[in-house]
DNA sequence: CTAAAAATGAACTGTTCAGTTCAATTAATA
DNA sequence: TATTAATTGAACTGAACAGTTCATTTTTAG
């Protein structure tokens, strides 16, 4: 078919984007090592995207929605509602402490907010609010079937995800921390559906 | 004296250098417009402060350390342990609610991480840091005098001020909302004083 | 096989700004 | 008053980089 060699070139831009943006930040990275690094040439970045501010939302929006689909299980619904938190906390702690594309994609569509809010917009839709949107529905499952108790879901729902972030995502954020270790992660997601569970428990 | 004039130029330059960056962000903020805003010709920024970064650092350990001292007041202590709390939840989520100066400074120090860590590192210390030990150190007063049990008084204090974003800090750094209402802001500082004494009260 | 779409290579434009230079002025010190 | 430090104004330098142009070559589709 006639898309076909766009279609991959394009991948192929989006791969290479992704790993310059994470490695130099927004700034530093420069068109023309984002084609280097795709293997591509750079009249050929600008057939593909406007220009890089475009480029840049086009790779927020593709890893976001790869992280979230991780994070999300679509067996959580036949879990108990203290074993399905658990699950998640564990997932997103694992996420704000360990992962560091999302990290740094997170930093530059922050950092770049005033000279292109739609990079914000897109990593704020594709991120906490898709995430909590579903962690509010599961919440109302569990209050139906009478696990939890709940009367805001929604602003449950938040509080579950900022308390998943406890000691991890800020240090990171500031780069006070690196990588921070699975153990150390799974000991604040256990702390985290604690706090939660003493709230909302049935 | 001798430093009379320059201390005053230099008191000139940061306030004038914070409304700057607070407006148009790092890069959105020349050297040139901040000298005029600040009233003072260019090489005189270049007399008293090294470089733009240098200036940056400077406004953010001037404009927080100002904040938190507004945050924790030195009565705290003399109040019950429940009554403090929701005091100073209502005012931690009145600065991430609606304080404009330290969002962008925020926005402006996580952004430019790579290509200058000590931004970060600046706010990071004069920030969260700072501001939990604060809370650390009350929860174990609150501890010793029987008011509540817990283990870790510093992931403790983490958890507090992670429950008094809900909500608020995470649209507005996205740029999703803009300042929130003094209501809102008492709701959530409300809430999440509920979590925390629904886990640690004794 | 051929025509259209896409990719290549390399050079070029234009702008934006941080940071500098310097000779002339102003203010504080002793 | 004489000396020294700080400030002013205005012009300049130098580098980095997004985005463009174009003539040439490769790929795909019908």
């Amino acid at each position: 078919m006639n898309a076909s060699r766009k279609t991959k070139k394009r991948a192929e831009i989006l791969a290479g984007a992704q790993r310059v943006f994470v490695r130099e930040g927004f700034d530093g990275a420069s068109m023309d090592e984002v084609a280097r690094e795709a293997g591509v040439v750079k009249p050929t970045l600008y057939n593909h995207f406007r220009d890089k501010n475009s480029l840049y939302i086009a790779v927020v929006e593709y890893a976001l929605t790869k992280t979230r689909a991780a994070i999300f299980p679509p067996d959580i619904r036949d879990m108990s509602a203290a074993d399905a938190i658990e699950k998640i906390a564990k997932r997103l702690t694992a996420m704000f402490g360990r992962d560091d594309d999302v990290l740094e994609l997170c930093r530059i569509c922050i950092g770049g907010y005033q000279r292109f809010p739609s990079g914000s917009a897109t990593f704020m839709l594709h991120g906490p609010q898709r995430g909590s949107a579903e962690i509010n529905d599961l919440i109302q499952l569990w209050c139906e079937r009478g696990e939890l108790v709940c009367e805001d879901p929604h602003l449950a729902a938040q509080q579950l995800g900022e308390l998943c972030k406890v000691g991890i995502w800020d240090p990171r954020l500031y780069g006070e921390r690196g990588k921070i270790s699975e153990e150390e992660c799974g000991h604040i997601a256990v702390e985290a559906a604690a706090t939660f569970m003493a709230r909302y428990s049935a």
